[in-house]
RNA sequence: GGGGACGUAGCUCAGUUGGUCAGAGCGCUGCCCUGUCACGGCAGAGGUCGCGGGUUCGAGCCCCGUCGUCCCCGCCA
């Protein structure tokens, strides 16, 4: 078919826009064709731009060419319609559409362009098969979740850009292409052109520079920054992804999670849900005890320690290790379950930690009647709840990670209660639609404002429907690597030690707690942040303590090592991950929901059909040759 | 690197114990229809059951391998 040029014509109006109140005006919209309804003599065009839907009304009486043009469009052809609005006649009004008591009269229909038939429709729901999504993702992203959910992003992104800049940050670009960061994730790497042999890397945060800027004197730094980490992905990770970077001179941690509270806030006020402030706080200990994860998920009970409900005897029969924790995770809701549907579950159970569950309280009460009674009061489940014992595994023991250290959890104790928490939080994702607390819906975003946000951290269920936010503070300034024997480490080395522990660096490195902190809600980590340390002798100290040489230091942050030289100012930050922040606002289950051009799970960018292989001629300019292990 | 789920028409799926099992709905194409809005009616097209091998008289179904997508562990502080 012949198509149309748009010549001179104007679009007046967006589709979604139209009221009854602009009956009688003349309109030009441009979209695409969403749906057609063809009545012989009268065709209805449902026409879709980004603000939404309007019907365009085509009558072989009123316009015999744009009858005969309505005929031959098809979905997803590009179109203007050219007509007047006018009010529908009562009992053709559409309740269910925004623009539903209004329809355009056409006078004329162009089509800008045709279209192929797409595997798919965006005026449906989201198909369930995201592979084809990804590949037609220009497709994809024309239904209205898709564009609801970037409008978010961008009205998110700007509150708290606006909200940074009120609190006096400036915002500054830092390099993409540089120099590998101590972030401890593997980088990308861009070959040099001009220096054979020499590789780039792509940041994995501008962690370095932006403590840079502090010693430069910018005093509060900002950026919306693009960050590189060539690691497997998951549901909230992906290979590039956008970090809110923020870092401040002179600050007190109080200081950073003041202004993390108010811009946070206002990118959930964007969105129309009050985040009230401050956030709690917790202790990674008793986040690890209560949840076991040091990113707690609030919104469900947490753990309940049921040793007490077994007595040594029950344990050495149950073959549970007794001086390892027992505890209890009870999903509320689930009701009975099936022998097999309660194995269908076990492969969610993470068994290599030396940990073990019982999950069938019938036969447990069979045996110890009173422990299974026992746990269930200690959990308060009521009848419908589901619970779950998990403790130590002997027959999993591993001997040196007995190793344990006055004042901390031990390897083995982690162990027990991260497999809890594993278990409780895929349980709960497995069991969302039985529990519901889980659901964004307009009904959370209003429980939101009801409740005040829950800032109760023990969840209970009728502050679950809402967004909770927790700090998670006093973290391990090292970890003891049993292979090496060796204290390395928890976080980059540039975390400052709390200034009170400083002294037992040597002495006694088990109990130094390091001066950063999470942000967690509903069980993602939404930023971590630290004082850095800005003294020389410190910065050697830490160094020293975990066996870095001076060469070695020198040889991996040379640059970094001179500026902390030339006057640093006390001063401290923090990262937020935007897509994670705008992934629970938009209530999408995972993170491509909410990155335009997103990659599957094998690093694979199924549209753009990234990676692939370059030319010989390329690889000649950069001085490569590819020698594939086969 | 490891574990798990999935893969049948463009999409969503059904397919029992290996034996009329190549199926449905939606979508698509053609014709008809002046008040639909998930329009309706009639007719029609559309399949390497992901791919390769094996077992069998016979495989969508069983076995082995492989590829792809998703989830998790490792990894990512």
């Amino acid at each position: 078919m012949s198509l149309d040029f748009l010549g001179n014509l104007e679009r007046t109006h967006l589709c979604g826009t139209l009221r009854a109140a602009d009956a009688g005006k003349p309109v030009v919209v441009m979209g695409w064709v969403n749906r057609r309804r063809d009545h012989g003599n009268l065709i209805f065009l449902d026409l879709r731009d980004r603000s939404g839907i309007c019907q365009v009304v085509l009558d072989r009486e009123l316009t015999p060419e744009g009858h005969v043009r309505g005929e031959q469009v098809r979905p997803e052809y590009v179109v203007a319609a050219v007509g007047k609005v006018r009010l529908r006649a009562a009992d053709a009004i559409n309740p269910k559409m925004e623009t539903g008591e209004i329809e355009i009269e056409a006078t004329e229909l162009r089509v800008l362009n045709d279209a192929r038939l797409a595997p798919f429709s965006p005026a449906e729901d989201a198909i369930q098969n995201e592979e084809v999504r990804l590949k037609y993702r220009y497709v994809d992203m024309r239904r209205a979740e898709m564009q609801r959910n970037f409008r978010l992003r961008h009205e998110i992104t700007r509150a708290i850009r606006e909200s940074l800049s009120k609190q006096g940050f400036l915002e500054i670009e830092t390099p993409i292409l540089t120099k590998s960061t101590p972030e401890g994730a593997r980088d990308f790497l861009v070959p040099s052109r001009v220096h054979a042999g020499e590789f780039y890397a792509l940041p994995q945060s501008p962690q370095i520079f932006k403590q840079i800027l502090m010693i430069s004197g910018f005093d509060r730094y900002f950026q919306i920054a693009r960050c590189f980490r060539d690691e497997d992905q998951r549901a909230d990770r992906q290979l590039e992804f956008t970090q809110v970077d923020l870092e401040m001179s002179f600050p007190r941690r109080e200081h950073v999670f003041g202004v993390v509270e108010k811009f946070l806030s206002a990118a959930f006020a964007a969105a129309g849900v009050a985040l009230p402030t401050p956030f709690p706080r917790m202790t990674y200990d008793e986040s690890m005890r209560r949840f076991g994860s040091d990113k707690p998920d609030l919104r469900l009970p947490g753990l309940t320690d049921v040793r007490p409900a077994f007595t040594n005897d029950a344990l050495a029969t149950l073959q549970i290790d007794p001086a390892l924790p027992v505890v209890a995770l009870r999903i509320p809701g689930v009701g009975e379950l099936s022998r097999k549907e309660r194995e269908d579950n076990h492969p969610l159970f993470d068994q290599k930690k030396g940990a073990k569950f019982i999950d069938d309280f019938k036969r447990l009460a069979k045996s110890f009647p009173e422990s299974a009674a026992k746990v269930r009061e200690l959990t308060s489940a009521a009848e419908a709840d589901f619970v779950i014992v998990v403790a130590g595994d002997p027959a999993h023991h591993i001997k040196a990670s007995d190793t344990k250290f006055e004042g901390r959890l031990s390897e083995r104790e982690i162990n027990v209660y991260a497999a809890a928490g594993n278990f409780r939080t895929e349980l709960a994702k497995k069991y969302a639609d039985r529990h519901g607390a889980f659901r964004v819906t307009e009904e959370t975003v209003e429980a939101a404002h009801a409740h005040g946000g829950a800032n109760a951290i023990d969840g209970a269920i009728d502050g679950s429907r809402a967004f909770h936010p927790i700090w998670i503070v006093d973290f391990p300034m090292f970890e003891y690597e049993l292979a090496s024997a060796k204290w390395v480490p928890a976080h980059h080395p540039f975390t400052a030690p709390y200034e009170a522990d400083m002294a037992n660096l040597v002495s006694d490195p088990a109990s130094v707690r390091a001066d950063c902190y999470d942000l967690a809600m509903n069980g993602l980590e939404l930023g971590s942040g630290s004082i850095r340390i800005h003294r020389k002798d410190v910065q050697q100290q830490i160094f020293a303590s975990l066996g870095i040489s001076d060469d070695e230091a020198r040889k991996r942050f040379g640059f970094f090592l001179d500026a902390l030289e030339y006057g640093t100012p006390p001063h401290g930050g923090i990262a937020l991950g935007l897509d994670r922040i705008v992934m629970l606002l938009a209530g999408a289950p995972n993170m491509r929901e909410v990155v335009a051009f997103p990659k599957t799970a094998k690093a694979i960018d199924l549209m753009a059909e990234a990676p692939t292989t370059v030319t010989e001629q390329q690889l000649r300019e950069l001085h490569l040759r590819v020698a594939l292990k086969s």
